[in-house]
DNA sequence: CCGCGGGCCTGAGAGC
DNA sequence: TGCTCTCAGGCCCGCG
């Protein structure tokens, strides 16, 4: 997409989670893409008119990327060229050939239109708390997020206000890797009189190493997930806690079992033994 | 501010 | 084979 124009844009019915922006294939049409980033969980394509296409995937939401000349390719570009599945709901059809589809069968994904200038008085992305992966990102600044937090250490890092990103899956394994419990209240990994405590160093740096490290595997394949390229991640082999109830926990030495517990509604897998 | 329950959707898997 | 039930990677709302 990068550096391309929209030559044609395909929207398939009329909403997913929200309803589209008002002529939202007009608006991008003949629109070229100046630049491609990310926030928290949004992906976003900088454009020519001024506006910012902001496109999140909710829960089973994704997008293939194919060239005019892989259309034909077997197997796992099928639902391009023709054969649009039932939850292929947006294609962009772009000048150098690229075929993009969002294919999101639950529907909880959506996509919207910002003016650019407007863009970081948006109340999505105002809110949101640091980027993780940040260079700023670090144990003094999850200390000063979590002060006063009488919420658990669960809850406090699934809240995207506190940092920005996370899910389910990242949540429980940055918590097991930093060795802190779930059900801990978020207050008590923030300061020891004015500084940061030793645990939100840990915890900062759980988050990091398990995000780099997911992202060098291609992203965790339970059932929606897939690759640009239709191609399956392969993190959901390294989870240390995460679906891995009744298994033995893979901290060294840890004689612990991993549980599973429920908190907010979302399930949560930890290791009662080292998780404190 | 906080926890909880319900809601938005479809599909996969388990149990019968 | 087919029914019903539960659960799923996100996130919002209203209630108490």
């Amino acid at each position: 997409m990068d550096g391309a124009r929209f030559v044609r844009v395909e929207q398939r019915r009329p909403d997913l989670r929200f309803p589209f922006p008002n002529n939202f294939n007009k608006r991008l049409e003949g629109q070229s893409v100046i630049g491609l980033g990310r926030r928290a969980k949004y992906l976003l394509a900088d454009l020519s008119s001024g506006e910012v296409l902001l496109m999140h995937l909710g829960m089973s939401g994704s997008f293939r990327v194919v060239h005019g000349s892989d259309e034909d390719a077997p197997g796992k570009f099928h639902h391009v060229r023709g054969k649009l599945t039932a939850h292929d709901h947006v294609v962009f059809h772009m000048s150098n050939g690229a075929v993009i589809t969002f294919n999101d069968p639950r529907r909880f994904g959506y996509m919207r239109l910002i003016a650019r200038e407007e863009f970081n008085q948006d109340p999505m992305i105002e809110a949101l708390g640091p980027e993780p992966l940040g260079n700023a990102f670090d144990g003094a600044m999850l200390a000063a997020a979590c002060a006063g937090k009488k919420t658990s250490l669960k809850a406090a890092l699934s809240d995207q206000k506190v940092v920005a990103g996370l899910g389910n899956i990242y949540v429980c394994e940055a918590l097991h890797r930093a060795h802190l419990s779930p059900k801990r209240r978020a207050s008590t990994i923030a300061t020891r009189g004015a500084a940061p405590t030793e645990r939100a160093h840990l915890l900062a740096d759980g988050i990091k190493a398990v995000l780099n490290d997911a992202i060098k595997a291609g992203g965790s394949s339970l059932r929606d997930h897939r690759r640009t390229d239709g191609d399956l991640g392969y993190f959901q082999h390294s989870f240390r806690v995460y679906d891995r109830a009744g298994e033995k926990c893979p901290t060294p030495k840890c004689k612990g079992t991993i549980r599973r517990i429920v908190q907010g509604t979302r399930s949560t897998f930890f290791c009662p033994v080292c998780q404190k």
